[in-house]
DNA sequence: GGTGATTAGTTTAATATCAAACGATACGAT
DNA sequence: ATCGTATCGTTTGATATTAAACTAATCACC
């Protein structure tokens, strides 16, 4: 295969790419926002649900946002009650955030709707062809990661 | 198969779909940061440059932005001497966004090293796993759009 | 021709985002 | 013990982003 032709390739791939992509977290991030969430917001949320209590540090890493940004989404969180901070008393330089129960009940329901609505998108490949998706995606994603 | 392998089948292929259009990004993203430039103002740019000469409504339609936000993009490369507004005379609302020779020269550089990157990126993939990856892509970009 | 609806772009207010500088706390080595 | 280093979170300044209100210009239709 020429140079041209495998140039022109690749790139297609990378624009089918982005475009599934962006049409799946279009779908997804409209679920979040029709909730009053934010995607940042709706991240942080969902990580505390899943993995419990965490410091602010492995928050950031988690949804891999900057450490700055996190206090302002916390912040936002917190005076919408959905999250509370407390003060490690083992080492004082951690703030553990936690869910509150309404931080909790919402996060159960948001999180099962953007569930559905992915399931809903994905319908449209045989399980097969998802499977084959998934794999040539994440032999993509390792080498990037390298 | 039953619903739950359904369910986990789909949510895994798209968190695997979601790395790597995240890990495919953040490559491109460096070479435009290196540059000097933001995503944003390089998808303006590379608007200007493949489609010629645009109004801001199309550049927003085109990646995907709000007016809005096109009006601040385009400040900040206005300021920087990259492109030029320029009132249309026949009919007055419209600005239309020309390239200057800075920005032409800019553009081309970046846009090359942006495709560099991602045909490095690719090459992972075989030829016959990107055709397929670009076809299960679309297919499911597609749905979404609809 | 004049009026009402539409369209292009700007502004505003809110949130997001990062990098970098900073303050407070903890830890390690001597 | 303490001095230097590392770590956690906040702050700051810049850009991004949207939705919604707004201005200016045009067009459609009577």
């Amino acid at each position: 295969m020429s140079d041209t032709t495998t140039k022109k390739l690749a790139l297609t791939t990378y624009t089918k790419l982005m475009r599934a992509a962006e049409s799946a977290t279009s779908r997804t991030s409209k679920v979040m926002t029709a909730a009053g969430l934010t995607i940042s917001q709706f991240g942080v949320l969902e990580a505390l649900y899943h993995k419990g209590p965490l410091c602010q540090r492995d928050i950031a890493a988690k949804i891999l946002k900057s450490t700055g940004n996190i206090t302002l989404v916390i912040d936002n969180l917190e005076k919408s009650g959905l999250v509370r901070r407390e003060r490690d008393s083992e080492d004082r330089r951690f703030l553990t955030v936690h869910l509150t129960e309404t931080g909790t009940a919402l996060i159960a329901k948001v999180f099962a709707e953007v569930e559905a609505a992915i399931v809903a998108d994905l319908a449209t490949l045989t399980a097969e062809e998802q499977e084959t998706l998934g794999r040539l995606c994440k032999k993509l994603g390792l080498k990037s990661a390298a």
